[in-house]
DNA sequence: TTTATATACGGAGGCTTGCTCCGTTTATCA
DNA sequence: TGATAAACGGAGCAAGCCTCCGTATATAAA
């Protein structure tokens, strides 16, 4: 992270270009969460104040946005990870980690169908969001798994996606409820305590 | 379905209409299926070789057009559950047909996008649909509980909908293999056998 | 068979949105 | 204080949604 963005060239990175960058990257947080990851573009730069233009040379495209957007909430879920982890035992971190993610998709309504393809990835574009989110859940289940607590026979990921297809389709508090109940019945799915 | 439709007059249905309905209703599952529920109208009027006009008098809506397309399939399934719920024991019928929701799921690539929507419905337009689908799976898990094989804590329906998230998200073949291993984990997480 | 007419057809056209291109403006550096 | 590389931003084209209405035709009556 110590590089300038443009290392062919001595210039600074011009401070307008920066200011600008991060009220797209603001509004767009806000525009996303309210309509989805379908909503304006231009609706974006609108309440950005810059120009269409500026939006595009900044995220080339509506994925490079999401992510960039994204990017930040995954490196929160990473870190909730790596904290739970170490504070508890295996699969009540496993447990708490998972209802972080609930909360996460509840929480910002139009964030649960961007993770969504974060998670799934058949593209490229969310490719290092996904792996840092496959990481953190990978880490929790083997904790778990050589602990003998759970068993897996699915992959870790998929667990996710489970969560993010009820909260997707669920969104709100009801579906957050649901998505909660959701986590002690997968829980319990592959626990090897009876 | 004895009505001609339009009973206020004598005129029968005229055949180019029947037909032209026909054509649209096959066309549109198939672009349905291969690029999903947001699929360009123009493209589907055009495939069908109708006008766009035409598409728009036999379906006012882009949702009433989806609808119609699935109906079929939702029917389907109920009459599978009906079926499988005569055939075998409570548990396992309601296994069988999990099954049988996730096949639906990942053979029709671009449905499970439409019956997610339908699965949820805070929009009253799948309304009929989905609850058929409701129907469905409710008969089965309420035959299974009252066969003390499982407890059931969540809605029948999220049990659905974490199998579509499981399929939308992860289309294709492995992503089928993945919602059928979900299955098992998510029997035995509400089952009360140990 | 011919005629009358209800009904369906289909595309032009108005509107919105996605995205690109390029002339204008401005922050940086010498 | 220029020179200039870089960013700005909106005009403009393409594509899609949906409506409206003149034209074509299947049906029913004579």
């Amino acid at each position: 992270m110590s590089d300038k963005s443009k290392p062919t060239t001595g210039r600074k990175v011009r401070v307008d270009a920066e200011r600008n960058r991060l009220r797209l990257l603001e509004t767009a947080k806000g525009v996303f969460a309210d309509k989805g990851s379908a909503a304006s573009l231009e609706e974006i730069a609108r309440d950005a104040g810059v120009g269409i233009g500026t939006l595009y040379r900044h995220f080339p495209t509506r994925d490079a946005l999401i992510e960039a957007v994204y990017r930040n909430e995954t490196e929160q879920l990473m870190a909730a990870a790596t904290r739970l982890a170490k504070e508890r035992p295996p699969v009540e971190a496993l447990r708490a980690w998972l209802l972080v993610f609930v909360d996460y998709m509840a929480i910002k309504h139009g964030m649960s169908e961007a993770l969504s393809s974060l998670v799934c990835g058949p593209s490229d574009l969310y490719a290092s969001s996904g792996a840092k989110i496959t990481e953190a859940v990978s880490m929790l289940v083997k904790n778990a798994t050589a602990n003998s607590d759970i068993r897996l026979s699915i992959e870790p990921l998929d667990l996710l996606r489970a969560l993010a297809g009820v909260a997707t389709i669920a969104a709100g508090p009801s579906g957050s409820d649901a998505a909660k109940r959701l986590v002690d019945i997968l829980l319990a799915g592959i626990s090897t305590r009876t």
